[in-house]
DNA sequence: CGCATATTCAACCGATTGGTTGACGATCTG
DNA sequence: CAGATCGTCAACCAATCGGTTGAATATGCG
């Protein structure tokens, strides 16, 4: 029963996890590197990264012995989508989002999704 | 050492407590009604908006003997920001309101979709 | 007062989390 | 090949989490 936004809200809840994807934002990074700011063993930070990807919020390509990590930032929107309907769309009911889906079928798709 | 935006996004890590916050997007409820559609015990319940209100994601004001929970959407501000910060995310996505309504509110698809 | 209602507290429990260390497999390099 | 580097795995640990139950504390009511 757990959803995707279990996971997204749990890697996010730790300080450690959201310094790696503000690192990540910069450029991508070897799991050495990503470690290397950190005061934990690299054993730790190997742990976080695999929490991100298992979240999405990562990927991760082997490119002979580096593993090179890459931000994932569209793992983000169904989660910032989940709090926007808290303060924008207030007051938020059932009838609400389907209204408001309803009316976004008229507008175009991002391309880039 | 453990920053709000911990507090918020772990509190947010949990269905239950998700849950809560939309019902609370309604109206506000007594504790003993939050409790009423969730299968576990009153204490549990009690617990979770414990963990909303240090989240500040809640406010709690007793009233006699009944203790009324109101949403406090603002504490979601300074989650929102963080993740704004990885890029622009429209509330307004199609597909990202098609996961969460599939993910959060167990609706059938809608087949025109 | 005496009882029901509303909520929390305290103790306990099993599962998970975030960290460690040491060994290991895989890959590059001299 | 031998040795160094990259990263994960496995076992372990203390702390936290999400739940339970039963007792306790307020408060409202007849």
């Amino acid at each position: 029963m757990t959803s995707a936004l279990d996971i997204v809200f749990a890697a996010l809840a730790d300080p450690t996890r959201r310094e790696i994807l503000r690192m990540l934002l910069e450029d991508d990074m070897a799991v050495t590197d990503v470690a290397e700011p950190f005061a934990m063993s690299l054993a730790a930070i190997s742990k976080h990264l695999a929490i991100l990807a298992a979240a999405g919020l990562i990927s991760q390509e082997k490119r002979g012995r580096v593993k090179w990590c890459k931000l994932e930032p569209d793992a983000l929107r169904a989660a910032s989508v989940w709090m926007q309907s808290f303060g924008q769309f207030e007051p938020v009911n059932l009838d609400a989002f389907e209204a408001f889906l309803a009316q976004e079928l008229h507008l175009p798709t991002d391309p880039e999704l």
